[in-house]
DNA sequence: TATTATTCGTACCAGTCGGTAACAAAGAGC
DNA sequence: GCTCTTTGTTACCGACTGGTACGAATAATA
């Protein structure tokens, strides 16, 4: 499926990369967060018209929508990635730690994370993303978390529903402190410190 | 200091409540996101005009200042009490746990906790007072490892100022989950899970 | 009664927001 | 040439924001 000019074209030719709008506003919403980015100001950045992105996009939520799916496409499948590598439960935590602590793509935090914190203001076709993406990112742990207690590596006690969610939500906190512009080495720590529940006999 | 009125006055009697205007503003801001509670919104539902509002208030900042300061006096009095109770080690998580997962005013999460992860969008009183709160409630929480730490209840190879940071952070992150409607027996299951740390030999 | 002081609310300000109508420009097909 | 189609931009729309000028209202004081 390469949808690269399928068309030959009719009418006049197209000046604008959608593309390079699209990386843009991946930038714009992931380093501020996307309740404070305005259209206006990513016609400015990308030197665009307003009713030339409004063709592309159709509409503000739209434009979030393209902008989530590409982070997702590019940073969140990292992640994804982690947890299905198959390597054990301390390995894999590891990484996990590394992402969210020390990756330096996640200096400004994720830009999942700041539209799930601000669902409420966001479209409904960005918002029904966020909540597809938060469901695959908790099938994704629990699975991650199922083949570790298959391997016996997991503290008896620990049901994976809830062990999940909390694995989640620590990442999602350590990434968030980063945004914050928390110390790494401090927010390893603590992850640690949260992560080592899971390490215990 | 009795600061009703200490004046006979002079000009047309004030009608206006700054109490009462005061707590409809901590309650708005309280349910939604400051950021989403307009000064506007916020005369309407107090039936006052914007001109009062802002002679008493002086600006936006002035008034969402004053909310946190309400707030801060009628509710996060509760979580310093707690801290400073003088308990265990043990009984101080429990509580903390119940206060955090099932206090009904934490129903739709914690004023101060909205204010501090929209931090860079208040006025700069605002954010003053958030920070120097912050600076407080960590103290706190520190000052009761210190205790703890003292009768010998605590892990030895944790350290208190990152045990302390650690602490206030999965309480907020309980409290917040709970704004964004999480189940209340997840969210103590969570927190819990989280304290259990401090718990180890 | 006249003055002065204070509070009130209407009606406005400039700025920003998301979104669009309307027209100019530029190519392809006839 | 002309038309048709597509893209581009300027200039606007109504709604909303935080904030205020200004005159009416209401009291104590002179």
């Amino acid at each position: 499926m390469n949808d690269t000019d399928p068309k030959p074209a009719r009418g006049r030719p197209k000046t604008m990369d959608a593309d390079k709008v699209l990386d843009i506003a991946v930038a714009a919403y992931w380093r501020d967060d996307p309740a404070d980015v305005s259209v206006n100001a990513i016609c400015q950045l990308a030197g665009v018209s307003k009713p030339s992105l409004y063709r592309e996009f159709g509409s503000e939520d739209g434009l979030m929508r393209a902008a989530l799916d590409s982070y997702a496409e590019r940073v969140l499948s990292d992640v994804f990635a982690i947890l299905h590598g198959g390597r054990g439960l301390k390995d894999t935590l590891e990484a996990l730690i590394d992402f969210a602590s020390a990756d330096p793509r996640m200096e400004t935090g994720c830009l999942f994370y700041k539209m799930r914190a601000g669902k409420h203001r966001l479209g409904p076709e960005t918002r029904a993303r966020v909540e597809e993406l938060d469901r695959a990112a908790h099938a994704a742990y629990e699975s991650f978390l199922e083949s570790c207690r298959e391997a016996g590596e997991l503290p008896v006690g620990l049901s994976l529903g809830p062990g999940a969610k909390y694995l989640g939500e620590q990442v999602a906190l350590a990434i968030t402190q980063r945004a914050s512009g928390e110390d790494p080495a401090s927010i390893r720590e603590m992850l640690t410190l949260a992560l080592s529940v899971f390490a215990r006999p």
